[in-house]
DNA sequence: GTCTATATTGTGATAGAC
DNA sequence: GTCTATCACAATATAGAC
């Protein structure tokens, strides 16, 4: 990796601050209801310079993406349980955890403009492909293993594991207020997985 | 029930008109990016003419919520299935047909001003009540019978069934196109109750 | 109750000075 | 690259004639 000039690490913390912002603000209200001059207000710049920056909300709301998917292909590559289903539990489990925690962005899957600009996005698509792929090995391995219905499509278990990251159910136990966090995601985490089991023969 | 005039009757075609256009809207661009706009060219009216029957885009988004409530309602009160847990499933399969339809609408749990309009609207939190309390009171049985996991909280098991009308996977298989709409509605239907199941002893 | 025309506001984006 | 000030436009909502 090539040194950075100071000038260069400047900018690089500003955006990361930035960054994060938008991450906090897509968790909190979702894309359509957070607005620039929010995230200019906590980032504490002026809107115009957070323009110079990323050229459209749909560009941070992006940004905010491939930076959630880094941290992905990050965990995903941490692991190093013996079985593959223990390793997509453990994925599954931290997904859970940082939705619980109010800070999984969400966008809205409606949006074609800012659909346009995710797939137009080469960043976000290779981080997307490098975890799915890895996930998707991981299933089959499960598969093979019997812990997963191996007559299941792997994609169908690949979408299921993936929903989590917006399953609305977490937030509604949350909001009921008479479970720990700890134990909403546990419960989560075992209807997910045992859902994808193998059907006991009979 | 009263007699309705012909002047109410007409009324009331029109104002259904209105709620199934909100409906298939709703259904196909959300909330944010359903405008009243679209909505009154799509009845055939003016917008103002729409204000005269719906005093806010919220109320209209209400009535559609009613609406469907009212449909569930309907569905679940016409089960006779003998176990519960197929009773459940069934209606669970119906709102998953609706779904990958494209005449499921949604809503974004995130925006309050709809929120608190939802919450003031006495016919929406008595339907949903109503058919909650159904729903409940067949997953009890259904954990008497041993068809659900007796050591779920019911609710978890309420909240990840009402969780299918908007699981985002029918939408991503339907997008590959390599499934049929009811083979998606099956695998989706048989991994959410598998995963109410109860585990094998061991 | 329906229409046309308009008021009003919120917000994404930009101009131009420094 | 940062700021203040402003534009441009879309969208909710309403006025007022018929």
């Amino acid at each position: 990796m090539a040194r950075l000039s100071f000038r260069e690490q400047v900018l690089r913390v500003r955006e990361d601050a930035i960054v994060a912002s938008v991450n906090r603000l897509l968790a909190e209200k979702g894309f359509d209801l957070m607005t620039v001059d929010e995230v200019a207000a906590d980032v504490g710049i002026a809107k115009a310079s957070l323009y110079k920056h990323f050229p459209s909300k749909e560009a941070l709301a992006a940004a905010a993406m491939v930076r959630l998917l880094e941290q992905t292909r990050s965990i995903v590559e941490s692991q190093d349980a013996e079985r593959a289903v223990d390793r997509l539990a453990s994925v599954t489990r931290w997904a859970l955890h940082l939705q619980i925690a109010g800070e999984m962005p969400s966008l809205p899957s409606q949006n074609s403009t800012l659909r346009a600009e995710l797939l137009a996005n080469k960043a976000y698509l290779d981080l997307l492909m490098d975890v799915s792929e890895r996930l998707g090995e991981w299933i089959v391995q499960a598969q093979a293993d019997g812990d997963i219905d191996p007559a299941l499509p792997p994609e169908v278990a690949l979408y299921t594991i993936f929903a989590r990251a917006c399953d609305p159910v977490p937030a509604y136990l949350k909001a009921g207020g008479r479970y720990s966090d700890e134990q909403i995601v546990e419960w989560v985490l075992a209807v997910c997985m045992n859902g994808l089991r193998p059907r006991a023969a009979g």
